[in-house]
DNA sequence: CATCTAACTGAACGTTTGTTCATTTGGAAA
DNA sequence: TTTCCAAATGAACAAACGTTCAGTTAGATG
């Protein structure tokens, strides 16, 4: 029964997407299969690829696209003025950016090997400029003399695993509100490279 | 060709545990296939099934004796002393523990939701044993009053990532060796929740 | 009203999957 | 030397996989 009711194209589309972005986060990619996807977007499996390719393609898509989303957030963010303040931007800026996100955090950070090699050197390089915008802050901290950390790049990979993990075990419904987590986070990360 | 030289069972059940923790390590539980394994331990498919019940189980018992191993390994450090002290020993007894066992800690962190829910509730109960572990000392150093966090359960959490985020990325041929990685974390770690 | 076409169906394709099992093998035990 | 049996083979099973495509449908277009 095709086309029960205007074009469906531009609402299929994103349904797909956000289907499949689920169903990875929940089972994993290799697990989750086209009619899988398919069955809860309430279409027929051939129907997917009116919208992707192929199956990597739609991986490959909702990484880029994720990474993509970040980078434009914090450039929008212009994180300016001293070490410590622009630190606190960008703690701040990483939990509210993805803490709403908990599906795609699991699948950018889990199905990494699951790219193929040139998508994943697409994704990676994206991931390494976010990390480096890190590295960045605290390189000016220990100009500044206001951080200490004995190895800047230690330092960065140390912190971002800490806030990513945040997102996954908080559970938005939990005790915990957002800010209270930002604080308590924040709190940390500002210790822990303290001179 | 059956047995070619001598039994071989107590050969081939530890390369079977030895291949699969490899393989699901690098591409993925549900992305390796029993022929895969079979492949690279040389022997057929069939062949694997004196060694395991099916698929399911050779996860499960990979993931579970990594937890039985950590958790052993744990209680023979006996910590003691005061809060810092035994902070110390924890961050050093996590890092050397993971850090020569790093396809250990990926397929425990990835694989979790491929487990059955019987078999996940058993590795959870084992995860939250250790995490319990380290918030005891965290309280502890709260009642000493030379901790200062604000709720001990998301700190726990937020060093344990920290930590175990390191099994990533860390690899034995770069700049820093093991010492050098411990010394920088412990920094970080000792700062993040001091008074 | 007739025509067109985007959107979808449903069947089919060749592989690969986990798992089973009758059969074969060859070193160890008698 | 003969017997025995743990250990492995290799073929087979139904099911599921990603992907393709000729055909169908129904709303939009003329």
């Amino acid at each position: 029964m095709a086309r029960k009711q205007g074009s469906h194209s531009d609402i299929t589309g994103p349904r797909v997407q956000d289907t499949a972005l689920r169903l990875i986060a929940r089972h994993g990619f290799a697990a989750v299969s086209m009619r899988q996807i398919a069955s809860e977007v309430g279409v027929q499996a051939g129907a997917l690829y009116n919208y992707t390719p192929d199956k990597q393609s739609l991986l490959f898509d909702l990484m880029q696209g994720h990474m993509v989303d970040l980078l434009d957030a914090l450039r929008t963010e212009e994180l300016h003025g001293d070490a410590l303040t622009r630190l606190k931007g960008f703690t701040q800026f990483h939990i509210r950016f993805h803490l709403p996100r908990s599906d795609q955090v699991f699948v950018s950070y889990m199905e990494l090997r699951n790219l193929a090699p040139k998508n994943f050197a697409i994704v990676e390089r994206m991931r390494r400029n976010y990390e480096d915008a890190l590295e960045d802050i605290l390189r000016a901290g220990e100009a500044e003399g206001v951080f200490s950390v004995s190895d800047t790049r230690v330092a960065t990979m140390a912190i971002i695993a800490m806030l990513t993990g945040l997102s996954h075990w908080y559970r938005g419904d939990g005790r915990l509100g957002m800010d209270a987590i930002e604080s308590i986070y924040w709190d940390m990360v500002r210790k822990s490279v303290a001179a």
